[in-house]
DNA sequence: CGTCGCTCCTGGATGC
DNA sequence: TGCATCCAGGAGCGAC
């Protein structure tokens, strides 16, 4: 599930590799993919353009290009965003793999981007949650009318945590950790290892956190996904980077997919519930 | 207000 | 081997 860390490493690698790029040819195999657009007119708009920069806000990637238009991904479940170098000739982390290449396009790729050096980006997404969006200008994005802070930046501070809290004094706080509205960029994996790190229960009401708590909360939100950022990111499931390598942060979890599996701090087995609709898993001795 | 349930979607896991 | 059923969940939406 790509969250913040995902995006972010994805926007690195690719701000690298796509700066300067001439868009040649534009593929759109699934069209509900460049909704509300048709697949002839989002080519027509990308056709032939060069890539100034590649951004991030929230999980949404932003590629500007030199007419001051914007390509938006959003890969929301099961999204990828591979590049190939050179036509045809992906190897995984730069290494011949036995089996050969990747092969691309595959049964799940719904978008390709071919540039005029012969590279290319593909768009692969399992569920087709994800979507692939061409705006004029950043202001007729519904999505970002509603995102809130990013939890990276300076502007996200303790006190800015407190005030989130004293908003909403009734809810629980992994959904309010989840609202977008308020912090940018955290999803159901990064939530929970928050919570473990700060030994909050997920359940618990954001009125009845204490000062102390709401500290080492908004200090672990910070840390964990500055260190997933460092290692490239969760590959639970689907997500890869952008050269189809594995993200490095599985071996730091500590709760997510580890239910039933002893607790890395005093060995009790780590429950798994549902919160709010969404799968939770702590340690119901380190939360409290 | 906040919460709940439904929708989109499909491979993988589980059950019989 | 095959078929049915459930599960995973980001975000938008309507209902209560």
């Amino acid at each position: 599930v790509p969250e913040l860390p995902e995006v972010e490493t994805l926007r690195r690698e690719l701000a690298q590799k796509l700066k300067g790029k001439t868009i040649a040819r534009v593929k759109v195999w699934a069209p509900k993919t460049v909704r509300p657009l048709t697949a002839r007119v989002f080519g027509n708009r990308l056709h032939g353009k060069k890539i100034t920069t590649v951004e991030r806000r929230a999980k949404l990637l932003i590629i500007k290009l030199e007419d001051e238009t914007y390509v938006l991904i959003h890969l929301k479940m099961t999204g990828q965003l591979i590049f190939e170098p050179i036509k045809g000739k992906l190897v995984i982390g730069g290494h011949p793999q036995p089996g050969g290449e990747i092969d691309l396009p595959n049964k799940f790729t719904r978008l390709a981007l071919y540039f005029t050096d012969g590279s290319a980006l593909y768009f692969n997404d399992m569920r087709r949650f994800g979507w692939v969006r061409s705006r004029q200008s950043l202001d007729e994005e519904p999505f970002l009318k509603k995102v809130g802070l990013e939890p990276l930046t300076d502007r996200f501070t303790e006190k800015k945590l407190t005030e989130f809290l004293g908003r909403y004094p009734k809810r629980k706080i992994k959904p309010l950790l989840l609202d977008q509205s308020l912090i940018a960029g955290l999803g159901n994996i990064y939530v929970d290892e928050a919570l473990f790190e700060a030994r909050i229960r997920p359940e618990r009401i954001s009125g009845e956190i204490t000062k102390i708590e709401n500290g080492k909360l908004h200090k672990a939100i910070k840390r964990i996904l500055k260190l997933s950022v460092q290692k490239g990111g969760t590959s639970f499931r689907d997500y890869k980077r952008s050269d189809g390598r594995a993200g490095g942060f599985v071996p730091h979890l500590k709760v997510y997919g580890r239910a039933g599996e002893p607790c890395k701090k005093c060995r009790r087995a780590i429950e798994k519930t549902t919160v709010v609709g969404r799968g939770t898993h702590f340690c119901s001795d380190c939360q409290k």
